[in-house]
RNA sequence: GGCCCAGUAGUUCAGUUGGUUAGAACGCCAGCCUGUCACGCUGGAGGUCGACGGUUCGAGCCCGUUCUGGGUCGCCA
């Protein structure tokens, strides 16, 4: 008898012919083609092997075996009767001598077929995961997310980083996300917080010396899912590096990314380095988005002007926003499902007309446009055949609508999109403050810590009226590919002075900066080096090289759009026992 | 929290203006089949049409409420 396998079940080939080999795996499929003739399929984790019975005793013994039990094979690997090119075993079969039950699945039906466990209901996947990744087209973008992650770290460390593990446990931080909390028992009434980013650590890291850290970083946050963002908590390969600026963080980017989505990725083409660098306005502007998808060909133009004053109700005092599309030819339906699609995602309803083939303007909102036929033709730069999607509203959200509709227009209308490729662009240059919707008051636009472009002179002149707070810049970028955010980033800013310059700005000042960051402000003020980071989604990442659009299809066990975990059944109730230790006491609901 | 979409067999879905006993495919069970590989053939079992209420002579279908799931806006320094 064998003790345990020789071989995987993905292994065995003409060469092993005549072998006595042990398998082991599970029993995934049964044909029976006769009394007396069954063919086995076997799985491992490697692949699947045909094994043949071929006596009444043998197939019996299979027959009352349900699919998806373990088993073992002993026999005799021997050349197949007719063979299946498609299988890297399909040449030859094992001849069984012993099968033995290693463990039995006690149901004959399974809540979805494994093979086709993609298009089972996704409550009842996330509930039976581990069925659910037996099936090996679920399972091979975990093992797809693995050898990225690998990849990732391996190539941080030939670049001179030092993978540094930072605080789980640590305190909860004012500003951002919500965060998970934590009850702490020694400390009735105190609490602990899950870590939104290693960020601070890592600031203080460079305060400490090191160098270069990165970190395959769990992130928690209490905010509710997307598609492309999950519940909870996610993976960011963090980064921060000392005495460097922005060309410093993009360069190594720039070195590590391309050749692992040239390797792992789904599309064979990936950006050169440097990769483009789009400012934030002008991103705005021309794609109507922070994060575009530069493999579409299409831009957003201005159309206030020329569209404005047209007497359409919903386009007066507001800014007009329009995307062209030339060659159109899809229906009046496509439109209407074009436009219902563009509200749902925007809130903002958007609008259209068309130049016909015969020159003339007609549907959607044309009728408001007789008169200024030739000047609408001449601004736009319209041709016979195109398509004019608009979008109106206060600038930033014409811009976002026009944004959406590009998106759609490109990816559903033939022939504007290069799709098999990676595209990366860098966005700079996003405005240190706004004007918050709500307080109407000058507030920071992104994290504070930033370093504003021009430093403490800028901040200075505009304390004095002499420059527009808003049109200060940060050295605050994102990494983008494909119109995924991968990435956030910025040069830090490290200079006690100019941070409470940078906040007094926003009505507050150094009490308040020591009061919500002390750790970070009180290190700053021992010498801190310059230094710059960014932290790409490794979650984000494998999606886009495993080209799934749900990101639940690369964390092995994700929860659900609720934040719950169906299989575990977390979140769960726990005993009073541990609430009391905890000297926490439940309110009833309303 | 708001809005949109979807809930029918174990699974994925169809179900006509509201009208007899709610169908198909896959899976499951039984039988047949000596080279299958998504094996094939024959037969069978399997349903609180998410739940509750309403309209109607009559509801899977229409109306209301609610639950569940997904998408999206808010949110995500």
């Amino acid at each position: 008898m064998i003790q345990s396998r020789t071989h995987t079940c993905n292994e065995l080939n003409m060469k092993n012919v005549g072998d006595r080999v042990k398998i082991v795996g599970w029993m995934e499929n049964v044909r029976e083609v006769s009394a007396a003739l069954a063919f086995v399929v076997v799985r491992d984790f490697y692949g699947t092997t045909q094994v043949v019975a071929e006596t009444e005793d043998m197939i019996k013994m299979i027959r009352e075996l349900n699919k998806e039990s373990t088993i073992s094979v002993e026999g005799t690997v021997r050349e197949r009767a007719s063979k299946n090119p498609k299988l890297p075993t399909g040449d030859i079969e094992v001849v069984p001598e012993k099968i033995e039950v290693l463990g039995r699945c006690l149901y004959n039906e399974l809540p979805f077929q494994i093979n086709r466990s993609r298009e089972a209901d996704e409550a009842t996947r996330l509930k039976y995961r581990y069925l659910d990744l037996r099936n090996p087209e679920v399972k091979n973008n975990i093992v797809l997310r693995c050898n990225v992650v690998s990849a990732l770290r391996q190539a941080m460390t030939e670049n001179g980083f030092l993978e540094i593990t930072t605080p789980i446990l640590t305190a909860s931080s004012p500003e951002g996300a919500r965060d998970y909390l934590v009850p702490a028992r020694n400390h009735p009434g105190k609490f602990y917080a899950l870590p939104q980013a290693p960020q601070q650590f890592k600031q203080l890291l460079m305060t400490s010396g090191f160098d270069r850290y990165f970190q395959i970083a769990p992130c928690f946050r209490d905010e509710d899912a997307r598609a492309d963002r999950s519940p909870g908590e996610f993976y960011q390969l963090d980064m921060e590096m000392a005495f460097a600026d922005q060309d410093d963080v993009f360069s190594v980017l720039e070195s590590v990314l391309p050749p692992i989505f040239a390797k792992y990725g789904k599309y064979d083409i990936a950006s050169e380095p440097p990769f483009r660098r789009i400012g934030y306005n002008e991103a705005m502007e021309t794609y109507g988005s922070d994060k575009p998808d530069l493999r579409i060909d299409l831009t957003v133009q201005d159309a206030t002007e020329v569209l404005g004053d047209c007497g359409f109700e919903p386009f007066a005092g507001n800014t007009v926003k329009a995307v062209v599309v030339s060659d159109f030819k899809e229906t009046r339906k496509f439109i209407d499902k074009l436009c219902a699609d563009v509200e749902v995602q925007t809130a903002n309803k958007p609008f259209w007309f068309r130049l016909d083939e015969n020159g003339e303007l007609v549907g959607g909102i044309s009728k408001f446009l007789t008169g200024r036929k030739d000047k609408v033709i001449a601004a736009l730069g319209l041709k016979p055949g195109c398509f004019v999607g608009l979008a109106a509203g206060k600038k930033l959200a014409a811009q976002k609508t026009a944004g959406v509709m590009l998106k759609m227009l490109g990816t559903s209308v033939p022939g504007h999109m290069d799709e098999e490729r990676y595209e990366f662009c860098w966005i700079v240059d996003f405005p240190m403050y706004e004007i918050g919707e709500e307080s109407g008051d000058l507030e920071f636009c992104h994290n504070p810590f930033s370093m504003p472009n021009g430093g403490l002179d800028i901040l200075l002149k505009a304390e004095k009226g002499e420059a527009d707070p808003l049109s200060i810049t940060a050295f605050q970028y994102d990494l983008v590919c494909n119109g995924v955010e991968l990435s956030s980033g910025a040069v830090r800013n490290h200079d006690p002075e100019i941070m409470i310059k940078a906040f007094e700005l926003v009505r507050m000042g150094e009490e308040d900066v020591k009061a919500k960051f002390p750790a970070m402000y009180n290190a700053f003020c021992y010498g801190a080096p310059p230094h710059a980071g960014i932290a790409p989604g490794v979650d984000r990442m494998v999606m886009l090289l495993a080209g799934e659009d749900s990101i639940r299809e690369i964390i092995p066990f994700p929860m659900n759009k609720n934040a719950q975990d169906l299989m575990m059944g977390a979140p769960s109730s726990v005993e009073q026992k541990q609430l009391d230790e905890l000297h926490i006491a439940l309110v009833p609901n309303d």
